[in-house]
Parts: structure tokens; C-alpha cells; sequence
DNA sequence: ATAAGCACGC
DNA sequence: GACGTACGTGCTTATA
């Protein structure tokens, strides 16, 4: 798989990393307004559907041949296209070589637990029913709990709690989390609901799903790791999405119990960028402050509590260092003032001094971000250190909300696609560096790679990964990686 | 089938 | 005065 020479999916999504699809038919009608037999119309749909080798002959010729002659076609209109844009070393030193990795990843695969799966789901189903049992007897009647809906008929119609806010697209009245949140205060039924849906997300998404997953022949789940989706240039997944798996609440973090080694005398090792995107941020924006803050290896949130509220840096308090990491991941989006409130402890004008204190004392971050929406207002695109580019035809729009959030992606997207660029090389290197080894990298996720490792191979391929991630790129801060190993991913933590 | 609302990760 | 945090995937319900 390592001799291919061109490929038309990631070429024109190195051209264009906005677009919503790069599949063949996509490609052949935009660029030659050709209409190509489609896939369905031969093979059919649902249940009906055949299997390809099924096809009459002569069709399936034709198909065939439509394929490999717009594939031909592309490739010769996207090449020229990517030279004339310097795309060249992006495609063929990291994304082309990344393709057998993500290749080698997918087919490796991840072991799951299932028995310990079935018994959460049993624990998890148990302690949905009592709960959804209280939740009827608070109001008095049945309802169908998974239904936004029929709760707002409840919670807004029967029980007389106010509703706060309207839904963006239907503007039917809001029951997320923070509304939930807020009545919890007053009432059982949302402190209950807020419960309920935690554990049933939990249950539905991953405990009872992932084990419906498992392959029959391999025993074990196969994700598909996308490399054209994502505009920043970060990788996606599905089938099932490992990059999604819990972590932040005590139930969820159980089922990362059930991401186990292959074989006994395997391991599980994960590797973590240490605030990958604050770092690079920090190189970009050329900042004194932050860079030296790296530099002396210092928790880079209780440096910026110790700058924003004036205190040494051993007097932080934790309530300040919580605000500071929350503002520090903002900044990182490009928040205003109002969004940083709904997001954080802070009210609306400690927001805005906060903000305020933060750029005077990071005065790289601030021009960092003109800079970024200048060049895109001139150019209209960012990039990110390898060159990956996105276009933002909204820089200089009318209106103000798209306006906005084309300068937030001119400051996100160079600093998340750059981090993307780095662990992609990392990963490239590790796996040349892998062959030959019994251990498997199986998963990535986004500032993350996890291995599956033998145990004779532990001390080597430790130090291999490491130094790989550590050293793919070279900022002017220095680049940390955590390393942990267990029995389960989440021991691997 | 598709959209909406919601919730999980980084 | 607007507007209000980047990037994703997948579940369930409601509607067509």
C-alpha cells in the first residue's frame, strides 16, 4: 500500500478542506460536470440490494470503467493544482504515507471487554428504571423521557417551571444541560432528568452498542478513521467512534475498563500531548510570557492565574487557576467576553476584565489573533505551519455572525490543524519505527495515541514513541508527552 | 429518509 | 445593538 501515487480524495481535500464530500461522483460532477452512473442504480438499495459480482457483465464494465477513467481525469486536473499550491510536501510526506497507517490501525483493531460490558449495561439498566420510576411518580404521570418534547410539556406546561430559552433551528423551549442545570435548583424532576439522560447516553451509545461492533471473524472492533473530513485537518472516526469514548464523569469513565490488551502478555499504553494547542499558540503568537512559562515547565493555567490576578504563582488559589483554564481554552476559540461568562464562574463584566488583564499580559496572544483575521480578510484562507489551508469566504461578510465565526476559525484552525499536522508526522514516524514488532498502535485521538504492547516490547517502544511525538516538530517552546501504562485504558491514564 | 435536539470526546 | 467557543459522531424522537 506504500507504492500509491496519487489519490483523488485527499487531493482535493488538501485543495479544499471545506467541502462536504470527495467520494468520486462528487468530484467527477463538480470538476467535469459529469453525471456517473451511481453505485445504487446497479447494486439497488435496503434490503433489496445486491452483491456487486451479481451485476450482468456488461454493466458492471461500464461501471468499472467510468471509475478508473475519472479517477485518471482528477488525478490530472488536481496534480497541477497542488504543485501550483505547494500542497506537494503536505500529500506526499504526510497525508500519502499516512493512509497504510490508518490502514494498518483499522485492520489491527481494539479488544473490548463484552462481559464486563454486559454487566454494567445490567447495573446501568437497573439504575435507569428506578430512576425513571421516581421521575413518573414526581409527575404524576408517563411520558416518553427520551422525547425533548414531552419533557418540556412537563417541565414548562404541568409542573410551571419557566422556560428560558428557545431552541436555535425548531425554537421549541430548551431543555439541554444548562437548563436543566439551573432548574435543578428548585425541582427533582430536571436534577433527575439530567441523571437520566447522562446514563442513558451511556448505555444506548457505548455499553450496549460497542459490543454489537465486535467483528465475528477477528473478535475484535474495527473503527474506520477518516482523513477527509474534518476542515482543520484533524482526523475523524465511525463505525464505531473511538474518539468519543467517556472520560470526564465516574460512569463514563467505566467504560473505558472495557478497552483491553489482546493478549495476556499485552499492555495498554497511551501517549498524551501536554497542552498541545496553548503551546503552539504560544509559538505562533511569539508571545514572552507564555513561551518562558513553557520553557520553565511551569502548569501554564496557574501562570495565567498568577498574571491575571496579580499573585505569585505558589498563591493561586484553585478556584482561580479553574477560571484561568477556562479562559485559557477560550482564547484558544476566540470567545467574547458573553461567552466566556456562559461558559465559566465568571459574570459577564469579570469576564471582560479578565479578557482585558489577559491580553495586557500576553500581548503576543492578542496580535496574534489580529494578525490571523488580517491575513484572512487579505487572503481569504489560514494555514497552518505545514500548509494546510482553509478558505473563509465569510472574513469580510455582511453579516455579523458569520463574520464572527469565520475570524473564530481564523484563529482555531491554524492552531488545532497544526497540532493535527504533528501527531499525523508522529505517527508516520512510529510506525516506520514499529515494523517488525509484535505491538500495535490502534488508536488515535486527536492530542492522543494509544498502543497495544507486548510486554518485552514496553521499554523500547515507550521510548520510541516519546521521542517521535516530542520531536515531530520543532517549536519554540518545548513539546511534553505523558505516557501511561495499564491494564485498561482507562489504568492507562 | 431527514431534521432536530441532545450529549459524548478533543 | 447585533452576536455570543473550534472540530467531530451517534443516539432517539418526530415528521415526511
Amino acid at each position: 500500500m506504500d507504492n500509491l501515487a496519487f489519490d483523488t480524495m485527499i487531493g482535493a481535500y488538501l485543495l479544499d478542506p471545506g467541502k462536504r464530500a470527495y467520494d468520486l461522483d462528487s468530484l467527477a460532477l463538480e470538476f467535469f460536470n459529469y453525471k456517473k452512473v451511481s453505485i445504487t442504480e446497479l447494486i439497488g438499495t435496503g434490503k433489496k440490494q445486491i452483491n456487486f459480482s451479481q451485476v450482468p457483465i456488461e454493466k458492471a464494465t461500464s461501471y468499472s470503467c467510468e471509475d478508473a477513467d475519472f479517477t485518471f481525469r482528477l488525478k490530472k486536473h488536481l496534480e497541477p493544482k497542488i504543485i501550483d499550491m505547494k500542497l506537494q510536501p503536505l500529500l506526499n510526506d504526510i497525508e500519502m504515507p499516512l493512509i497504510s497507517v490508518l490502514g494498518d490501525m483499522e485492520e489491527a483493531g481494539v479488544r473490548i471487554d463484552t462481559n464486563f460490558l454486559g454487566e454494567l449495561s445490567k447495573e446501568y439498566g437497573a439504575k435507569l428504571a428506578e430512576l425513571e420510576k421516581k421521575i413518573y411518580d414526581e409527575c404524576g404521570e408517563e411520558f416518553n423521557l427520551n422525547s425533548p418534547q414531552q419533557l418540556g410539556r412537563i417541565l414548562f406546561d404541568k409542573l410551571k417551571l419557566k422556560s428560558t430559552r428557545r431552541t436555535a433551528k425548531g425554537g421549541s423551549r430548551a431543555t439541554s444541560v444548562d437548563i436543566l442545570t439551573k432548574l435543578a435548583e428548585e425541582h427533582h424532576v430536571p436534577r433527575m432528568m439530567l441523571e437520566y439522560r447522562q446514563l442513558t447516553k451511556l448505555k444506548s451509545t457505548y455499553i450496549d452498542a460497542l459490543p454489537l461492533m465486535v467483528n465475528h471473524r477477528t473478535g475484535l472492533v474495527h473503527t474506520s478513521f477518516n482523513q477527509t473530513i474534518a476542515a482543520t485537518g484533524r482526523l475523524s472516526s465511525t463505525d464505531p467512534n473511538l474518539q468519543n469514548i467517556p472520560i470526564k464523569t465516574d460512569e463514563g469513565r467505566e467504560i473505558r475498563k472495557a478497552f483491553i490488551p489482546r493478549a495476556d502478555d499485552s499492555k495498554i499504553l497511551s501517549a498524551d500531548y501536554s497542552q498541545i494547542e496553548l503551546r503552539i499558540m504560544a509559538h505562533f503568537a511569539n508571545d514572552p510570557m507564555m513561551i518562558a512559562s513553557f520553557q520553565k515547565g511551569e502548569d501554564i493555567h496557574r501562570r495565567t492565574a498568577a498574571e491575571v490576578y496579580g499573585v505569585d504563582i505558589n498563591d493561586v488559589t484553585p478556584a482561580q487557576r479553574r477560571k484561568a483554564k477556562t479562559a485559557n481554552f477560550a482564547i484558544i476559540y476566540g470567545v467574547s467576553a458573553y461567552g466566556l461568562a456562559q461558559q465559566s464562574e465568571l459574570s459577564f463584566t469579570e469576564s471582560k476584565d479578565f479578557i482585558q488583564v489577559y491580553f495586557e499580559r500576553y500581548p503576543g496572544i492578542k496580535s496574534y489573533m489580529d494578525r490571523s483575521i488580517e491575513f484572512a480578510r487579505n487572503n481569504g484562507f489560514v494555514s497552518t505551519m505545514f500548509n494546510r489551508r482553509r478558505y473563509l469566504p465569510d472574513i469580510s461578510a455582511k453579516s455579523v455572525q458569520a463574520r464572527q465565526f469565520a475570524e473564530r476559525i481564523a484563529i482555531n484552525m491554524p492552531i488545532q490543524g497544526t497540532a493535527a499536522d504533528m501527531i499525523k508526522i508522529a505517527m508516520i514516524h512510529i510506525a516506520q519505527r514499529m515494523k517488525g514488532m509484535k505491538s500495535k498502535m490502534i488508536l488515535q485521538v486527536h492530542d492522543e495515541l494509544v498502543f497495544d504492547v507486548y510486554t518485552g516490547e514496553l521499554e523500547k517502544l515507550k521510548n520510541i514513541v516519546k521521542t517521535e511525538m516530542e520531536y515531530a516538530v520543532e517549536l519554540k517552546v518545548p513539546i511534553k508527552v505523558d505516557l501511561a501504562v495499564g491494564n485498561n485504558w482507562l489504568e492507562a491514564k
